[in-house]
DNA sequence: CAATGGTTTTTGGTATACCAAATTTCGAAA
DNA sequence: TTTCGAAATTTGGTATACCAAAAACCATTG
């Protein structure tokens, strides 16, 4: 098992700054502050930046220092679109090129997903459900499309972060999952294009709600 | 008008090295020789490695030096599924978004295109091939889209500049060009659907060529 | 008091120095 | 002659130093 590499790790905890709300959108980044802070150089420090920029939770600005990303609804929509796209191409592909060992591994999260449903806090719970995405995206065998599917869920790990708030979305999601699965299991593409449909669907409006209550 | 910073100027310059054959694929870019070669400390050719990393065109490996990428021609083939996705989910966008500009501008290309094809050298040529696929893109009014789109055509720069060898694809690919932009002129989603799919498939077809013909 | 211009400070960009891991070289032993 | 291992070298990773551009501050002036 590789370690990840220092900036990798810096990114991670300056990611979990981010979506925790540590750092909120529109802030500055200061490398040198930042670096500083951690016990780093700013050389490791300013390729973590490059990472989250390439991720879409911070923007580069040229001379300046990077920001916080604060993406307006529509930039937030567009990536919801696309998102769609993707997946509905991973259901596809999965459809006719997913293993037994896939979908095992499905079942495997799904089955943790429902468990830690009452237990766990937030992040956690978010954590399985992206890898529940991210496994299916596998699952096609297309490493090309499961790689750039996993940089939109990252974009979108923000947003999607926000609407798990309430309970009654995750009660959502979870009977959403099981369809998702069960479609897949049956390498029933139709049903599967359905149900990408309905989660993501569900998740635009999320996405929507979360904005105009934030709109105060 | 801003400048291109230094570490986008050193990613061009390594970026048509590659195209072009200077740098073969599986060679190794020691950073430190590339640096001094160019004039520019590591710190900026590092930065440039990163940016050809993440459009596809080297790899990077942990603790060695970054190698010129050399695909095969299944993960090739995994790209352009992916790109037919999202070009066809570009022009489906573009058929209810794009505007009178959007449409005038690709009206230009695609004349320059024509007017280029007996004249310039295949790499000229090429590029303004690639401007007319990422105008349509940005037709979508889509950001994260047509950057998506833009990275894909650029991880399959080298395979489809290998295939437009040949003067009968080229021709070809003036005549699709053609269908394209008809189609997307009438908002006729299916007929560009259509038109992406015969493009696309065409395209596939010569690169299978390519790395058969390659197999010396 | 507001506006302006110049000076100081802050900050990202680049160059360089240093370190540790990886590779290569080369000699000793079987 | 071949093989194995230790020393030397190469090379990516990290830290630091330096520079130029941007921002902040402040005094001067209308």
């Amino acid at each position: 098992m590789s370690e990840p590499s220092l900036p990798e790790q810096i990114a991670n905890e300056l990611r979990r700054d981010i979506l925790r709300g540590t750092l909120v959108p529109g802030a500055p980044l200061k490398e040198r502050d930042r670096a500083l802070e951690m016990g780093v150089s700013r050389t490791p420090m300013r390729e973590a930046i490059r990472i989250l920029s390439q991720e879409g939770l911070v923007v580069l600005r040229p001379a300046r220092s990077p920001l916080v990303a604060d993406p307006p609804l529509s930039d937030i929509m567009d990536h919801v679109i696309v998102l769609r796209a993707l997946e509905e191409l991973s259901g596809e592909l999965a459809c006719t090129n997913a293993t037994e060992e896939d979908l095992d591994k499905l079942r495997a999260i799904n089955a943790k997903f429902e468990s830690e449903f009452y237990t766990a806090d937030r992040l956690v719970s978010f954590e399985t459900d992206m890898s529940f995405h991210m496994a299916i995206a596998r699952a096609s065998h297309n490493y090309a499309l499961a790689d750039t599917h996993r940089s939109f869920l990252a974009r979108l790990w923000r947003a999607r972060f926000l609407t798990s708030t309430r309970r009654r979305n995750r009660q959502t999601v979870l009977e959403q999952h099981a369809a998702l699965l069960d479609a897949l299991c049956r390498r029933d593409r139709a049903a599967l294009k359905t149900a990408f449909d309905a989660h993501l669907g569900h998740l635009a409006d999320d996405i929507r709600k979360v904005f105009e209550k934030e709109q105060t």
